[in-house]
DNA sequence: CGCAAGCATGCTGCATACAGAATTTTGTTT
DNA sequence: AAACAAAATTCTGTATGCAGCATGCTTGCG
């Protein structure tokens, strides 16, 4: 095997740091983690297909060994499903698994909304505002991926607010498994609008630390949300 | 390597069936991980110290390579860390962590309370308060393993009730991590009174299919929990 | 006596090889 | 022509081997 780097791992933006500053090995592991998980949301790796370890690792430039430990870890997440003797299924999501994950976030990020309410700095608060200003931007020049990529910041930036790493972790978890499900539901600008209100009217509850309120708009937006995303199952 | 079944593979209660009824060859893999998580719950991999996987591929009788991808599939979970170059280290949850990991659960069985409020059978109902009734009879015993196993049980019932997935999944990858906790907080039997007095209020008002009475019930059942955990650490 | 540099050991990360299960293809029979 | 059976091929699951990095120890020098 060459390892003639074909495994695309110059879209690995994520930095060679441990949290404290200490220089880490960019590992193999969590390229090819990275790598999967962009394939099966993109849709390069269709739902309900079987995972062929040969051909994958011969694409990805590495070796079945690594890859089948991706694929493990990518299985605990939820989003392929292993079958002894037969390999790894990239997991359907059925409608109904969508709209109880969206539940599920519903709930996880009013709590969010309300710890931070709490735990949260004025000057973290200013920080989502100013990425809601971009937002905006984004959206009256019909931006459309710079908009959701913002969309999506806010959303975890109030994660972290929150200050509840536990909370942050099932968060994505679920996130990372409807990933795939709004990269689809990306279509028709029409819907935009009544999210960027749903946006004001969260920035405005987090900034008057409105715990209650925020709670409220948040669940209620993912009530929209799922309006916005079940006609695109 | 003789393969002798030093596993422990006997607390594997999981049924052989693949979801769709199909009788499924007990893998290796479930059973390793099975047995890891057992380990680091019941001490024997102690927390913060690293896993030579050598001695523990040679103590489980299984070769490397496996024993690795059950490690990525743990490390996935939250219950080990990778840091590359050295290996897997068993993660140590801080104060706090547990802390906010009982919050988020908080949260969780309140929703899975409404839910199950909405969705649960009569029957499976009473197959809860079954469950609580024979928990009862173990506390007057002042039977401790058997009390705690049906603890568990109903919480996991409720949220089985609940009808939602992903609750239940997310649910269940919390709780996983604070097993050790719950582990060691066992001991002071005069706590459970308490415990029991908050239980069954949860029975009554899932009976009542009060939603609002039991998702409060349930939370402030969890706040009780960190009272009572929060010396063991 | 203390510290640092180099060396030796051991472990992780990855690749490859082999065995057994699953699937597909082919040949035969009705 | 269709259906079943058997063989061949292909893929997964597991073991093993090797290279490189991390770590601890020893030795030499200040």
């Amino acid at each position: 095997m060459d390892q003639s780097r074909t495994d695309g791992s110059s879209d690995l933006l994520t930095e060679d740091l441990d949290g404290r500053g200490r220089i880490a090995r960019p590992s193999l592991h969590d390229a090819i983690v990275a790598r999967v998980r962009d394939m099966i949301i993109e849709g390069e790796l269709a739902a309900g297909s079987r995972i062929h370890e040969g051909n994958l690792g011969l694409k990805l430039g590495v070796s079945r060994t690594p890859l089948r430990e991706a694929l493990k870890f990518l299985a605990s997440e939820g989003l392929l499903e292993l079958s002894p003797g037969k390999g790894a299924v990239v997991r359907q999501f059925s409608a109904k698994d969508v709209h109880d994950s969206l539940v599920v976030l519903g709930s996880l990020e009013a709590l969010a909304g309300r710890l931070a309410c709490e735990n949260a700095s004025d000057a973290e608060i200013r920080e989502v505002r100013e990425l809601h200003d971009r937002m905006i931007e984004m959206y009256e020049k019909r931006d459309r991926l710079p908009y959701f990529k913002l969309n999506q910041n806010i959303h975890s930036a109030i994660l972290r607010l929150s200050k509840n790493e536990a909370l942050a972790y099932v968060h994505g978890t679920l996130q990372a498994r409807l990933r795939r499900i709004r990269y689809i539901g990306n279509e028709g600008p029409e819907k935009w609008s009544g999210a960027v209100a749903d946006h004001e009217a969260i920035i405005t509850a987090l900034e008057a630390r409105d715990a209650d309120r925020l709670a409220k708009v948040l669940a209620h937006h993912m009530d929209r949300t799922w309006e916005r995303v079940r006609n695109a199952i």
